[in-house]
DNA sequence: TAGCTAACGTACTGGTTCGTACATTAGTGA
DNA sequence: TCACTAATGTACGAACCAGTACGTTAGCTA
C-alpha cells in the first residue's frame, strides 16, 4: 500500500527528482488524510506538509483536490481488486469455497479501514467521483466472477437453495463486513460494544460463514 | 419529522415569534443540509438561507456548528427510537416475531435516507458528538430490548440453535439495511445494481428475512 | 400602557484555504 | 558541456466561511 516509502531500489541512487516516487507518496499522503477528514474536511495544505514536496506538486500532477481524491479513490479500488484476484476457491466444494470468499472478504475490510472510510466519504459525495472516474466504472470485480462460480456449481447440484444471484450475495457479504468497520463508532457509543474488537474477531468472522452457508442452504417449501 | 411546517394550530393565529418554532425550522433544515453535504460540507449561511431566520438565530439557539449538529443527531436518534417503541411483536411465535423486526428496521432505513447519512458522516468522525452529547449515550435501544426478548423465547423453545446475544444479531440485521442505503451510489456505480430500485425492494427485504432466520435456525453440529 | 426581555436582524471581521503566477534547478539527450 | 524541459519551490491573492458586535422590536406582564 505505502508505495513511495522504500528509498529506490538497490543501486540505483535517490534522485532528488523522481516523478513517479512523489507522485506516489502524494497518493499515500493523499489516501490517509482524505480517510481521517473526510472530502471537505481535508486540507490540501495539510497533504503537502506531511509530504517531502509542496502543494505546488499536487496540482501539477493531479490538477486539484478533486482530481486528487479520484486518484485516491482509484488506487484503493485497485488494490482490493488485485486481493481479490489472488483468490483461488475452485478446488474446495461449494459451502467451502463460500466461507472461505467471505472469509477473505471479512479479512480484507478489517484490513483496510482507510480503503472503508474512503467508500463511505464517496457515497456522501453521491458516488461523483467514480462517476467521473471512468476507469473506475469498467474495472469489473473478480470477486463476483468467484461468486458467479461457485453460486451456479451450488445450485446446480442442489446444495444451494436460495434464488439469489451473485450481485446480491456480494451485497449481502460485503453489507456485513462493511458495516462492522464503517459503524464501529456509533454502534461502539450507542451500544457499548466494539465491532472491530480483536477478542470478537473470530466469533464474527465464523458468524458471517455460517449466517451466508444457512441462507444458501436452508430448506425451503417447495411449490 | 417535519416539525415546523404546520403554520401553528388553528385557533393560535401565527406569531411573528416564535422560539420552538424557529429553533425546529433551524433543526429540520440543518439535517437536509448535513445530510446532503457532510459536516464539513454543510453550510452554516446556507442553512441559515434556508430558513425564515437569520444565521444569528442558530447561533443563539445551538451555540456554533458543533453543537447544531450534535441536536440533529440527538433529534434524528430520537425519532428512530420512537419508531421501535412502537413494535409490539409479542403476539408473534420467534420466528414471526424475528421477521417483522427485520421487516420494520428495513422500512425504517428506507423511509429515512438522510438518517443513514448522518450517521455515516457521525463515523467519520469517529461518533465525536455523540460522545460530547451525553444525552444520547445513555438512550438505551427499544429494538434491543424487543429482540432479547424474542431471542431467548426462540432459544429457550430450541427452535433457535444459533449461539449470538441481542446486540450482534441486531448489528447483523442493521448491517444489511444500513449498506443497502448508505452504499448506494458507489454499489450502484460499480456493479450496475441500485439496492434502492423499488422493484427490488420486497426482494431485499425477503432476502434480509431469510437470512436471519435461516442463520437463527440452522441445523448445527452438537458437540 | 409602560417597561422589560426574549427573540431577532444587519453588517462586519479575521482567519482559513484552494489555487496560481513566477522564478528556479536537476537531469537528460544532442 | 550545453541547452532544453520536466520537475520543483516561493510567495501571494481572492474567495469563502464560521462566528460576533451591535442595534432593534415583538410580545408578555405588572
Amino acid at each position: 500500500m505505502t508505495s513511495a516509502e522504500e528509498p529506490a531500489r538497490p543501486g540505483e541512487r535517490e534522485r532528488v527528482r523522481d516523478a513517479a516516487r512523489t507522485r506516489a507518496e502524494i497518493l499515500d499522503v493523499a489516501t490517509r488524510e482524505f480517510a481521517r477528514a473526510g472530502y471537505d474536511g481535508a486540507r490540501v495544505d495539510e497533504i503537502a506538509a506531511r509530504t517531502r514536496t509542496t502543494k505546488r506538486m499536487i496540482y501539477y500532477y493531479f490538477g486539484g483536490k478533486e482530481q486528487l481524491f479520484t486518484a485516491v479513490l482509484e488506487r484503493a479500488y485497485g488494490v482490493i481488486r488485485e486481493a481479490e484476484q489472488e483468490l483461488d476457491v475452485d478446488h474446495l466444494d461449494p459451502v467451502a469455497a463460500i466461507r472461505r470468499l467471505a472469509e477473505v472478504t471479512f479479512d480484507h475490510h478489517e484490513q483496510h479501514p482507510d480503503f472503508i472510510r474512503l467508500v463511505s466519504i464517496e457515497n456522501i459525495h453521491d458516488a461523483q467521483h467514480i462517476a467521473a472516474s471512468g476507469k473506475l466504472g469498467r474495472m469489473g470485480s473478480p470477486a463476483l466472477d468467484v461468486i458467479r462460480r461457485i453460486l451456479s456449481a451450488g445450485q446446480n447440484s442442489g446444495l444451494f437453495t436460495a434464488d439469489v444471484d451473485a450481485v446480491d450475495l456480494h451485497a449481502m457479504i460485503s453489507a456485513f463486513c462493511f458495516f462492522r468497520v464503517s459503524n464501529r463508532h456509533t454502534f461502539g457509543a450507542l451500544f457499548g460494544r466494539d465491532l472491530v474488537d480483536a477478542d470478537r474477531r473470530e466469533r464474527y468472522r465464523t458468524m458471517l460463514g455460517d449466517m451466508v452457508i444457512a441462507y444458501l442452504t436452508a430448506e425451503r417449501a417447495t411449490d
